[in-house]
DNA sequence: CTCATATGAGACATTCGTGTCTCATATTGG
DNA sequence: CCAATATGAGACACGAATGTCTCATATGAG
């Protein structure tokens, strides 16, 4: 009887990363439940969404933590980090559009701690001589999190197969779009 | 006295990207009019965005063309792209957002023009031999929408500095993080 | 079984954004 | 100068989404 409530933050942000103007009344039939039930556990669109972001942060550092982020080669480090941040680019897609969660006075300080955590991957990765120092770790994990989004939107629109999503946003990360020289 | 339509449409760009959700009223007072003559002008909010999303494929064709894309080598083809591609950034970021685009009925066909552009800029340069081939063309334009609009954000979050955001875009979309060796 | 609790369905008022309208004012063109 | 037009300010009604409430029903615990 008691109402998942990890199960209603998926379907919702399932939901809302295709139509991030989704409707309450969308959401709780997306999640298969009532209206007046999602209001008892969420007070409100706000904090749904602030329930969103937690989720969002906490999948992402279990991805870190999955991925031994701070062991091993950069590289290698970067390739088992998308892999386990794979599954949840559906959500930081939605997360990333939302750009009313970053305009406020206060925002969640678990991105901060979470891009910390990225920016010491790169900076590692170029001390150690592995990654180029002429783009700096603070752009390069920028542009991890856009790769990943634009990697979920390809896979949702049918432009790429899902496979592929992996690989394509570490390859063209870690290796870029040129042909390398062997 | 008559309104500079494309003055308008600028600084709505400029107050969307950053506030998606800007009332019509802010949006008017931000382009220094009044709602009734924002009104006027585009006939409700869809109206709204979808001048602006002409614009953005305007602008995208126009720096495509500035950039010659079809002529010389695809790598300095798709540099000479990017540094024209940068002033659209910031409403290219917005459209990004705006995923209501697309999950209508008909979506513009200026972006299926501008994608099959791209994709054929990529798929020239790997017929070329400068690209690598396990990157699909497709997947390279997403990844190159996606760069600018993170490279956008980062910019405007003040993470990057603005000088860097052409660049760091062509450097990672063609030569990834790894460093090169010679 | 019985009771406590959670849920669903629906009604309700409120809020907010929107689109339209009017009228006064300012600017431009003849 | 005068007329036509565009703009600004404000009022107005409408619709949609939201939050809250009630009540009937279903589920689970003791």
């Amino acid at each position: 009887m008691a109402v998942d409530r990890d199960q209603v933050l998926r379907a919702a942000a399932s939901l809302l990363m295709r139509r991030s103007s989704a409707t309450m009344d969308e959401v709780a039939r997306a999640a298969g439940i009532s209206r007046a039930t999602l209001n008892r556990q969420f007070a409100g669109r706000d904090a749904l969404v602030r329930a969103l972001e937690d989720l969002g942060i906490a999948e992402c550092e279990a991805a870190a933590e999955r991925a031994s982020v701070d062991e091993g080669p950069a590289p290698d480090a970067v390739r088992r980090l998308v892999r386990e941040l794979e599954p949840a680019a559906g959500l930081l897609a939605f997360l990333y559009s939302e750009n009313q969660l970053f305009e406020g006075d206060e925002q969640n300080e678990g991105w901060a701690r979470l891009d910390a955590r990225l920016v010491a991957l790169f900076r590692r990765g170029q001390e150690a001589g592995e990654f180029r120092i002429d783009l700096s770790p603070v752009w390069l994990t920028e542009a991890l999190y856009g790769l990943l989004v634009s990697a979920a939107w390809a896979v949702y629109e049918g432009r790429v197969a899902p496979k592929d999503s992996s690989s394509n946003v570490t390859e063209l990360l870690l290796g870029g779009a040129l042909r390398r020289e062997k």
